[in-house]
Order: C-alpha cells, then sequence, then structure tokens
DNA sequence: CCATTATTAAAACGGACGTTTGACTGAATG
DNA sequence: CATTCAGTCAAACGTCCGTTTTAATAATGG
C-alpha cells in the first residue's frame, strides 16, 4: 500500500471501481479502504469527477504511451522489414495484457476497469476516453493500412474497432467467461489469452473484402 | 408511448439505463420521464434491481430466442447443407442489429444497453447474463464445432467470446466509435455493420491454429 | 349496487451521497 | 521563536436515494 494519502486514494479508487463500477462506489467507501480522511479525496482532486479522470490517466496514460513505443520501434526497425499483422496487433494488445499480469499478482485485479471504460457512460469520461485514443488508433490504422495494402480505409477502421472490441470485451467481461468456460480454458493463462486475441483478430483483419 | 404504468416504467427505465447507466438512474428519474407515480415501481416491481431484471429481460429473451431459432433452422435445412461459419454469425448477431433498427426507427436508442450489460457490474446482473447466454452459447458453439472441425474446442471457446466482444463493443461503444470515425464511416448504416462485423469474426473464427 | 380487489397518489421514512467548513497538526521558513 | 502553509480531521451541509406507509380512487365480480 503506498504511503502518501494521493496514492492511497488513487489505489482504492481504481481497484473499488473495477469491483463495483464507478457510479455505484462512493468516496466514503474510498476512503474507508484507504483508511484516509473523507475530506481528503475533495483537499487532493477537487471532485469525484476529477478523481475518475486521475484514475484513468494514471493507469492508460502508460498503456497508450507504450503502445506508440512499440509501434514506433515496428515501423523503424534497423533491417527495414515491414511489421506484419500479427506484430501490430500484439503491440496494440501487451501493454494492456502486461498490466492484467501484474495488477493480478499484485493482488489488485483492476483489468476489468480498462475493459469496462470503453463503455462507461458519461460524456466527460467518453471525451476523455475519445481523446486518449485518437491518436493512437490514427497510429495504428496507419500501420494495418501498410501491412493490408488490399484492405479499403474504411473497412479497416471498423476492423481495428472491432479489434478493439476484442480487448475491451475478453478483459471487460473475464467474470463472466470465466463462468461460460466452466473450465473448458484457463482465463487467467494471460499469455494464451493474448495469443487467442491476436490470430482471432489478425484473421479478422485479413478476411477476405466480399 | 405505452398507455398502461408497467409497459410506460419499462420503456422509461430502458431509455435512461442506456443513456445514463443503470447505477446513475434513479426511480424518480424514471418515474418524472414515465410520468407515472414514484411509488408504481415499487408496486409494480418491488425493487429497483428486479425492475433491472425486468428490462433487460422484455429485451433479451426475444433476442436470444430469435438466435436459437435462427440457428435451428440452419441446422435443420431441408436440402441438409450445413451452415457456413458466416450464416451461423448472422443468425447471433442479426437478431441483436435488428433490434438496433428498430429501437434506433422508434427514437429510442437503447441498444448501447445491450452492448453494455456484459461488462455492467454486480454479481445479481451478472449471473442473470450467465444464465440466458449459457444455452445460447453452447449452441453456437456446437454449430461453429461442425462448421469448423478443425479448430480445437477450447480455442473455439475464446473466439466464440471474441466474436460476442465485437458485438457487445460495437453497440455499447457506438458513440465512441463515431467521435473515432470523423465521418469516416457511417454508424448509422447497421446492415453494412452487420456485414463488416460478420466478414471480421468469420476471418476470426477461421483463422488458422499455428 | 355493494364488496372486494387492484391500482394510483401524496407524503414521509431513514440513510447515503458529494461537498464544504473550520479547527487542528506538524514540519518548514525566515 | 514566531509564522506560514500544506495536510488532516471531525462534523455538518443540503440533496437525493430506494422504500414504505396510508389514503384515495378505479376496476371487477357476485
Amino acid at each position: 500500500m503506498a504511503t502518501n494519502t494521493k496514492d492511497r486514494i488513487l489505489d482504492s479508487a481504481e481497484l473499488l471501481f473495477a469491483q463495483q463500477g464507478i457510479a455505484s462506489t462512493s468516496l466514503r467507501a474510498i476512503t474507508d479502504h484507504a483508511d484516509v480522511n473523507l475530506a481528503s479525496v475533495n483537499y487532493h482532486f477537487q471532485s469525484k469527477d476529477a478523481l475518475v479522470q486521475a484514475v484513468l490517466n494514471r493507469r492508460l496514460n502508460p498503456i497508450n504511451q507504450k503502445r506508440m513505443e512499440l509501434l514506433h520501434a515496428l515501423l523503424h526497425r534497423p533491417d527495414g522489414v515491414p511489421p506484419t499483422v500479427e506484430e501490430i496487433l500484439e503491440a496494440f494488445y501487451r501493454p494492456v495484457t502486461e498490466e492484467a499480469i501484474k495488477t493480478r499478482r499484485e493482488g489488485r485485479p483492476i483489468v476489468a476497469l480498462i475493459g469496462r471504460m470503453y463503455t462507461e457512460p458519461g460524456e466527460l469520461l467518453a471525451s476523455q476516453i475519445r481523446a486518449m485514443m485518437s491518436q493512437v488508433a490514427a497510429g495504428y490504422l496507419d500501420a494495418l493500412s501498410i501491412a493490408l495494402p488490399g484492405i479499403p480505409p474504411p473497412i479497416l477502421f471498423w476492423r481495428l474497432q472491432f479489434s478493439v472490441g476484442v480487448l475491451a470485451h475478453t478483459f471487460g467481461a473475464m467474470h463472466l467467461i470465466e463462468g461460460l468456460a466452466r473450465g473448458r480454458v484457463n482465463v487467467n493463462d494471460s499469455e494464451d489469452v493474448l495469443r487467442q486475441m491476436i490470430a482471432f483478430a489478425a484473421g479478422g483483419l485479413r478476411s477476405p473484402v466480399q
């Protein structure tokens, strides 16, 4: 557990948001879990809305930064070999998967929050996500259009969104998938899940255009 | 607008749940919108939780029933021709798409709620969805294993979940996708969206197993 | 028509919510 | 040593929440 109040609030808020949802999590539940005073939330974050933004920024900014780094590395390899669809997808999926692995190891299963935020209601949240995603989406769309020159851009746009959906749903509805699996698959083997997602999305991206 | 109180409540609740989320929608907001008395919710539905279940059941039961009918029709065609992957996917996707078209035509854009419910927090909701989905998922998994005999069942299970993710994210995050599209695609052409989803998921389901 | 049941209505219940206030702490600064 | 100031704290603010109560009003069946 973090030692300073601000990080304790962020940690507890993130965990409870992931477990119960944002709207259903009260500031009192957060401050009780973090063992800090109720008023310290408004002191450090001004409002609950701002706290929500801070929680998401702290987790998503590193992920999206990593995505851009990995993509840049793929596009500027010393040998000049253009990246495959699978490599582009791995660059997009892996940073989230790594967070899933790390936070689960720490006993803080917060990846459901990452998967859920795309569909959380509220215009404030939506515009924040849109601002974060727009440059990442543009970069990956460019890369994919090079790797898949035969796919018209509008169709590639849809297929990138579908690839996002694969990731978001897998981590956002993991508890549901686990219940449906009845032991047929091991949902905790994140590396295997990553492999499965990449193979599926690669097949989807490459799917023949009627 | 419906004439009886019970349906007016269901209609308003469904719309507001879709627009603002379940937790953020109060019974007072629902009864104000439906122009009925506040106490009538607890009279007709006992509790808010039960109202939520009723809203989802009313919309999802016909969808899942239609899914099973379409699948049954595919599997028992007079000519005995086994269904293609695309046909199975269309049977799974179309009932939701039809609801999207119908409710948008009625000026009641509630499809975001259908896309979002997979990731809504709360164990009560999760168990309800799981109960609804389990037989549908089992039926479609069987059909897919016939159409794709080369894919091992555990991998097919993942890929069916990914196909659900494509659908859920597309309709649940449509407002976000629309913002990212910047006019490159027409998100309101549901028949085109359906075609795109089928092509993508078919490619994903057929993707070679390393 | 009356008795009975189903439905609607207004009002209040206790509790939880996000936020604000004002006093208090302890360390840093001059 | 006095002062400042970021941080913490208990308490309260007004508002909204889901639910319940009690009474009034329709609808139904003998």
